[in-house]
DNA sequence: GCAGCCGTGGCAATCGGTTGCCATACGTTG
DNA sequence: CAACGTATGGCAACCGATTGCCACGGCTGC
């Protein structure tokens, strides 16, 4: 009862104060009630249950947070939202978030170490912990943040952060098994960003792949992981051809195929083609694209889960990063190899004219960068 | 100098407390000196300044927010992330607010007007104001949430909130205008979900656009506004063909297309398609899709620098929706009126059988709903 | 019958800033 | 020199919830 407080001045949300008064209590029972059941009697527990919903009372996160620290969000920080390999990664992250009730706040780092730095320093004091996807930031500013909050980076290995990461040396090894069964005994590598991580990664085991399965591997670029970057590595290829190429990624592909389409060159009919991610549109590109689908979903649950998990005193599982696993999605870009001399095109006097209208250059969308 | 409380346990954040006895002044001068320049003396204020600096002093936002209301944070509502539309509205918005200061809260409401509303319950305590991107609720629950905090919709329209809209009617008159000049004299219409405010707006406009320039206009659907609802659409469209269609959006657009490649029909050669939005993947698409490019960034830009305008005490536009410019992209779906007979199409034993491979099914994404 | 324990609820300090009001010091003006 | 205005900084009361500590009443056990 001792509460001296005026009512609250209508307009504003309700508070335990006016719960407490509605009840008869006061207000400190009013609090227990709510984050400590069985700390208080639960008939009472029901009076105050009753008057809460009948007042429409929803406890303010700020004033919960200023004295607990728990502010129920969580970060997730990535280098450009609109870049497709994200979508499922954000959805995930959201829906495991969300079931928790826990609130995800999306900082854009717009592909900048620095504008990463300022997203991170700005979003730090109102969220509990960090998910990292694609951190542009040196290994060093990743650490440093992992000590002011629990972090759980993505697709990037630390031995002292806790991480999930895309199986890729299952996912290409998967690849070049597809194009060997297919009968190709050579395969080009179409890298991404020297500075990428998973590059490395996958260059490396489309390398071991082609080893240990008897198919040759080389390895042309580094490209820009985008529509562009594939556009681009189109002449590259043209000038020493190959009837199997596996890229980076999928947006690369999708460069590529329309590249080589330009230059009359057909998929798969002469050069099969496999992305990595399956990003949304890698189905309805020309021809649908065989790819590696990446478990872009779960990555963004797993990391939220494990974020979650220290928030409630899981000590962090380091060390070991978490691998989830991947699929090969067989679509219409890959086809046995051909019987025709692969150095027969090159010749083509380029593609069949487009069809009326101006050609789609489609450069509004060719510059999107991958994650690394 | 005021200050009796003890240092901070090394470990946590640094607050006004620890700059005040730094810098040898009151707490509230310190607080002064960062919120309201031009109250503290300028030496002093840089005196504050340094220390806070030297400590690495971080406003506290939970802790402002408090007593002010000030969080420094907008939620941005939608239907689902992963639709391509919002790709490019979540970052115009993610730009504006970044800009502003403010930090952006994503609530994905999962297509469900419940779960919608739980989000906006739930974000409503902690942010300022509320931008809802195609909402799935009802009017009334759009003007309840408006009472509670300033609120921009996009893509709808209300009298009494303040909204920004794409500019359908000219767009639509665009792609008319676009296929008529290529001899088009009579255009199918496929429409979006009957719910959607959206599609009735451009059915409208393809209408009157139709009467106005001599065309005639149908209207086929209504279709899930998805690469699946396009597929479903070829059916109908097999058994009443026209020479050039008008999808409500790019996906049911791309669908389409896929659906008459596989049962023979050419585009733009039979049929000439034009999609609305150009969405990601509508220039890789097969072939490019000629489309109606909605203001996406634009659109978001401009829901929260409307909603920040708000914010700063400037009274909300309200009456007129904002409406934003399209432009028509005429890429490689639109082509000359054919002149072989339209009824000769749908005889056709299917499309060539696919290149080797399963033939891609690309169900995964074959269900994305756009928003209404 | 009294000490001691348990269940329950209240008091009050606290989280970190904000801000209305007041005190002081200085400069100005008559 | 007195009266007054202004610039500046401090005091303390908030904002709303949490939580350690204590008080009170009822119960048990010896």
């Amino acid at each position: 009862m001792g509460d001296q407080r005026r009512p609250r001045p209508a307009g504003s949300a309700p508070t335990i104060y006016d719960v407490a008064r509605e009840s008869g209590v006061a207000a400190s029972t009013v609090s227990r009630a709510f984050s400590r059941p069985g700390r208080v009697n639960s008939v009472t527990a029901e009076r105050i249950r009753a008057a809460a919903d009948r007042l429409g009372y929803r406890t303010n996160p700020m004033a919960r947070a200023l004295p607990t620290g728990r502010t129920a969000m969580i970060a997730l920080v990535l280098s450009d939202v609109t870049n497709p390999v994200y979508f499922e990664i954000i959805r995930g992250a959201e829906r495991a978030a969300t079931a928790a009730g826990y609130t995800l706040l999306l900082a854009d780092t717009q592909e900048s170490g620095r504008l990463e730095r300022e997203a991170i320093e700005r979003a730090v004091p109102a969220v509990e912990g960090l998910v990292l996807s694609s951190s542009r930031m040196s290994d060093s500013a990743v650490r440093m943040a992992a000590k002011q909050r629990p972090v759980v980076v993505v697709n990037r290995v630390f031995s002292d952060v806790p991480c999930v990461v895309t199986d890729s040396a299952r996912g290409m090894r998967r690849a070049v098994e597809h194009l060997g069964e297919l009968g190709h005994r050579s395969i080009t590598y179409l890298a991404g960003p020297e500075a990428s991580w998973a590059d490395g990664m996958r260059w490396r085991s489309v390398r071991e792949a082609g080893l240990e399965l008897e198919v040759r591997v080389r390895r042309l670029g580094p490209y820009r992981p985008t529509v562009g970057g594939g556009l681009a590595a189109t002449t590259d290829l043209l000038q020493a051809p190959s009837t199997a190429v596996v890229a980076y990624n999928d947006l690369l592909a999708i460069g590529l195929m329309r590249g080589l389409d330009r230059a009359g060159v057909r998929v798969p009919r002469d050069v099969s083609v496999v992305g990595f991610d399956n990003v949304f549109g890698s189905d309805f590109c020309t021809p649908a694209l065989t790819t590696v689908a990446a478990p872009l979903r779960a990555l963004g649950t797993a990391a939220v889960e494990q974020l979650l998990a220290q928030l409630r005193g899981v000590p962090p599982r380091t060390g070991k990063p978490t691998v989830l696993p991947v699929r090969l999605v067989v679509r219409d870009s890959t086809a046995p190899r051909s019987r025709r001399k692969t150095l027969a095109w090159g010749t083509g006097s380029g593609a069949a004219p487009g069809p009326a209208g101006a050609s789609g250059t489609g450069s509004e969308v060719a510059d999107r960068p991958a994650p690394g």
